[in-house]
DNA sequence: CTGCACGCCTGCCCGC
DNA sequence: TGCGGGCAGGCGTGCA
């Protein structure tokens, strides 16, 4: 799915559009999408102010002014896309203005403002639920979520205890939601080459000192990687339809075969598989 | 409890 | 040009 960097580029699209603003439609084109859609979500959701919007992890929350929150989750595939009205639109008269629908296009809301964004999902693992805001916390998706990477509570003392006696390799450690929540294959992969860690370590084998510089080095990949706008691979967009361009900043990711970046090192990207995902590491550097 | 394979879906790319 | 296999950014379930 798009990673911690593609959902809050998602976000921020969606906030100068969405937030204060009133939800007039909302055409719901099909029952659900990884789960069924919860109960009246078109009932819910229509001629309610967005009051605020958050991310956590790798989920968008929507906070609504009936007091419930909106949970979008955009799975491997799932785009937000706005589309703008080419001019002034008066309330009831949306559809004129509005460009057609495209496949897999599953969820549209349109702003009163005559906004209109699309959720589409071609593999349909992404989500939606409502639940009421003071719980969303709780919500069975949420509730064991670990601690923002780029939260104050996410630091050295807290990333080594919390390798501590575990078994994994360090990679299948990081991509644990439990552990740290928001990272996935691409940025595992980077955070690890840029802390010269070997994916297949053991985690509870780090040093607390390459435990420590995994702290800062996967704020840094984030960081960046936001900045660019998220890295665009075949399906994630802005949601003004541009792609990201944090992917031609990987160094290890997709890149098996080519010369190792690191100043130095004259090993070569491998590719191996772990728990069923590809690894891209650098046998020489990483250790 | 931990670690891991599997399934959910569609689309794309590659080799034959 | 067509077809089958493998692959893909996630995550919950169920098993050992």
């Amino acid at each position: 799915m798009p990673e911690l960097p593609e959902v809050e580029t998602v976000l921020r699209g969606l906030v100068p559009v969405m937030q204060g603003h009133v939800i007039a439609n909302a055409d719901i084109r099909r029952s659900g999408l990884r789960w069924p859609f919860p109960e009246h979500m078109r009932e819910r959701l229509v001629g309610q102010p967005v009051v605020g919007m958050h991310r956590r992890s790798k989920y968008i929350l929507v906070d609504l002014a009936s007091g419930e929150t909106l949970i979008v989750h955009l799975g491997m595939t799932g785009r937000m896309t706005i589309h703008l009205p080419k001019q002034a639109v008066k309330p009831g008269r949306f559809h004129q203005s509005l460009p057609n629908l495209e496949k897999h296009d599953h969820v549209v809301l349109e702003m009163e403002t005559g906004a209109r964004v699309v959720f589409n999902d071609a593999r349909r693992f992404g989500a939606m639920d409502l639940v009421a805001t003071t719980t969303a916390s709780q919500h069975r998706l949420l509730a064991q979520l670990g601690p923002e990477p780029l939260g104050n509570s996410f630091d050295q003392p807290y990333l080594v205890a919390a390798l501590k006696g575990r078994n994994t390799p360090i990679k299948s450690a990081l991509l644990d939601q439990k552990l740290v929540a928001g990272l996935g294959n691409i940025y595992v992969c980077e955070a690890l080459w840029r802390a010269h860690v070997l994916p297949t370590r053991r985690a509870f084998q780090l040093s607390a000192t390459n435990a420590g510089s995994l702290v800062p080095v996967i704020r840094d990949v984030l960081t960046e990687a936001i900045a660019a706008g998220g890295s665009s691979l075949k399906d994630y967009r802005r949601t003004d339809g541009e792609l990201g361009y944090f992917q031609h900043s990987f160094a290890a990711y997709g890149r098996e075969g080519e010369p190792c970046q690191t100043p130095g090192c004259d090993g070569q990207i491998s590719r191996i598989r772990q728990s069923g995902r590809s690894t891209f590491f650098c046998r020489t550097c990483q250790r």
